[in-house]
DNA sequence: ATCTATTTTCTTTTT
DNA sequence: GAAAATAGAT
């Protein structure tokens, strides 16, 4: 087989990974073994792209792929299932909403939405919500979900738990009459129709001959089972994972299932990928010291054949303001040598960092891209008008009528809503029927029933006015009619402005809005709104533009860049205050620094500041622990100079540092040594002359502020 | 019922 | 520091 032309840009372990089974390492080529499989098992094997099956985690990995496979075989590979778990499951939900108990038009859920329905139930069920926050109920409800787990399925005596559960059973009723389906209930009902329909099962069994699955570490419980399931007996599974990239611990994935499969499938074979075509010498090592930190590991060291590369930067800002200018200085050397901006990734913890960020490269000029974060779909006035879509397409949806049904305002209070809800659960119906059974019985008082019942005929007559529309037009219709546009008008400032912007982005989103070919089962409207809460709008405008990437440790994963920059490396934050008493969850946040080092190719630049303010308030982070475990011989720490500098000299010299200097003679961002609290940083600086004072960050004692005149510092 | 002003809580990470 | 929850005024 080695001999074939499509193996012959692989390595050894690489190319027997493409005939055999499976396995792991950053960088290595799992995702490139994988797409070479797909491609050899079709043309060598004459397998047909109907009986294969490949899995995702992403919407990118999926499409990636795809675009991948094609290139290979230089043509189409529509009959393939390519996509999420969540993608997939919904696919499957859809043909057989039947045997599921679903009504045709079924809507998802997304996180927000079920926050929403959680909360107004936890309400309705007179519980506390400050002892029963709905997120903490939330959480609970997914991870039961996660692991397999219906509300009858749960036996407790735990008065707590107890509660839970009932939330639980009383929001599951609430989904099922209203037809809603949130992504953990995507993937467990899609796993008891296989696990519970011998027909369907051993349709899709005998279908999918060969299963694929990408990151097989972050599959949970519920994913795993389902491709055990569809595996049966028989069919061929290859998967590829490394263990030290499971960082999705947090929602329930389980590393074990590496193993778990070798257990249940034991002709498995296992290859390691342990050569890295990626990174440098340098950034190698110091990942691979900081990742022989964790325990538990399945246990492999990555190695290259490149050279040692450059060393790692470390830049200690004084404050997030100065980091981020570090960066954005870097940034702009990289661009003057003639490097690309696409090529340069900056890195966080947490999407709340990136708005400094975003203002340097603002001021700076320099146009960025970001990921994650709030995403198109998830946008207020996007959500409002997708909620008046839904109702189109389905009146029960009773997270959308909430949503909407005073929005704007139109007379309809919380008196009236309860009222609504009320009757709604006393006669175990969706809150659409219930308010139009109101209207009807003359229930409502003139005023209220007027509102509610003008409500209804609004919504009638749209979806009776554009049902032969096309979809940007009844998006159009939708926002126009509804007054929810002319609502957004209305507000005076910047944001609401950007608000009209995105509502008038969305009509135009509709009318580039395509029918993929596996969805050719769903109306237009309904395939969007699926799009819209399953892909969250990822690919936005300005994506041909050359344009520095921003996004979160998370989403990076499975990306590379040239440089990348790792912002905001301290205790606390990184790794994250609540993993750090908890050692399964720091080595989680260890796994993590470990798939951030491993995005960059040439250069990486790791920062940290001295002090942060979050959420209002100054802290004083010491540095990441994680930098501490990196060789220092891959190190390069790049600090101010504590000597005079011309202004301007250095492109990375802020302002305010010099200013400081001129007026207390200390640069903030300065090292220094005082008799009693040892070395510090200085930070900050008011007043001038010999009577004014510096505040200064020590090592040890913390940050104080200190009289220049009597405090007895001295440069180090 | 709605608008406005004041208080409170919140931040990991994502399909 | 912002979004959301709460309270007070119309």
């Amino acid at each position: 087989m080695s001999e074939h032309p499509l193996l012959e840009r692989l390595n050894e372990h690489q190319r027997a990974a493409v005939a055999a089974d499976n396995s792991a390492g950053a960088g290595s080529g799992k995702t490139r073994v994988l797409v070479h499989r797909i491609a050899w098992l079709m043309q060598q094997r004459q397998v047909s792209p109907y009986s294969i099956l490949a899995v995702t985690f992403t919407n990118k990995a999926a499409a990636e792929m795809r675009g991948r496979i094609e290139q290979l075989m230089g043509s189409s590979v529509r009959a393939m299932w390519i996509g999420t778990f969540h993608g997939l499951a919904h696919r499957l939900l859809r043909a057989h909403y039947m045997d599921v108990g679903l009504p045709q038009n079924f809507q998802i859920l997304d996180s927000d939405d079920q926050q929403r329905l959680i909360k107004r139930l936890i309400r309705s069920m007179n519980l506390d919500e400050k002892r029963w926050p709905a997120k903490q109920a939330q959480w609970y409800i997914n991870g039961k979900k996660d692991e397999g787990l219906r509300p009858l399925h749960i036996d407790t005596y735990d008065p707590t738990e107890r509660t839970l559960k009932s939330i639980y059973e009383a929001y599951q009723d609430s989904c099922d009459r209203a037809g809603l389906v949130d992504f953990a209930e995507l993937l467990l009902r899609a796993h008891e129709l296989l696990r519970d329909n011998r027909i369907v099962r051993e349709h899709y069994q005998k279908r999918f001959q060969h299963i694929l699955v990408d990151e097989f570490q972050d599959t949970n419980d519920i994913q795993y089972a389902w491709i055990r399931l569809l595996a049966g007996q028989h069919n061929q599974v290859c998967i590829v994972g490394d263990d030290d990239q499971s960082i999705y611990g947090w929602r329930g994935a389980r590393v074990e299932n590496i193993q778990k499969f070798l257990d249940d499938f034991p002709g498995a074979q296992t290859i390691r990928l342990e050569q890295n075509y990626r990174s440098t010498g340098n950034i190698l090592n110091a990942a691979n010291q900081v990742i022989a930190n964790n325990s538990d590991r399945l246990g492999k060291d990555l190695w290259t054949d490149g050279g040692d590369g450059e060393a790692i930067d470390i830049y200690a800002a004084f404050n997030e303001q100065d980091e981020a200018r570090y960066i954005v200085g870097r940034i702009e050397a990289w661009r003057d040598q003639g490097n690309a901006l696409q090529d340069c990734a900056i890195l966080y913890r947490s999407n709340a960092q990136s708005r400094v960020l975003e203002e340097a490269l603002l001021h700076a000029r320099l146009p960025y891209r970001i990921y994650g974060g709030l995403r198109f779909f998830e946008r207020q006035e996007i959500k409002d008008a997708l909620a008046y879509l839904r109702l189109l397409a389905s009146r029960d949806d009773d997270a959308a009528l909430e949503r909407v049904i005073n929005t704007p305002t139109r007379g309809i209070g919380n008196r009236t809503l309860e009222l609504i809800r009320q009757a709604a659960r006393e006669r175990q119906l969706p809150l659409w029927q219930s308010a139009q059974q109101l209207v009807n019985e003359q229930v409502l008082s003139g005023r209220a029933r007027n509102a509610v019942s003008q409500f209804i005929e609004l919504i009638e007559q749209l979806a009776s006015h554009t049902l032969e529309f096309s979809l940007g037009r009844q998006c159009d219709e939708v926002i126009k009619q509804s007054g929810l546009l002319a609502m957004y008008e209305a507000e005076k400032g910047e944001k609401a402005e950007t608000r009209v912007d995105n509502l008038k982005e969305l009509v135009t989103a509709c009318d580039n809005f395509r029918l993929d070919d596996s969805e050719e089962d769903l109306s237009p409207l309904n395939a969007f709104l699926a799009h819209a809460a399953l892909e969250a709008g990822d690919e936005q405008a300005d994506e041909y533009q050359d344009a520095v990437q921003l996004m979160t440790l998370h989403s990076a994963k499975g990306l590379e860049f040239p440089l990348v920059f790792m912002a905001g490396v301290e205790e606390g934050l990184f790794p994250s205050q609540q993993s750090m008493d908890e050692p399964g969850r720091l080595e989680e946040e260890r796994r993590l620094c470990y798939v951030g080092m491993t995005r960059a190719m040439q250069q990486l630049v790791i920062t940290y500041a001295e002090q942060r303010r979050i959420y209002g308030q100054d802290f004083f982070h010491k540095v990441s622990r994680f930098i501490g475990e990196m060789p220092p011989a891959c190190l390069n720490e790049v600090r101010i100079q504590s000597k005079v500098q011309q202004p301007g000299m250095s492109r990375f010299h802020s302002g305010a540092s010099h200013e400081a200097f001129v007026q207390t003679g200390y640069q903030l961002g300065q090292r220094v040594r005082h008799p009693k609290f040892g070395e510090g940083t200085v930070l900050n600086y008011e007043g001038s002359g010999p009577q004014s004072r510096i505040q200064i960050n020590f090592d040890m004692a913390g940050s104080k502020w200190l009289v220049v005149a009597y405090a007895r510092l001295e440069p180090c």
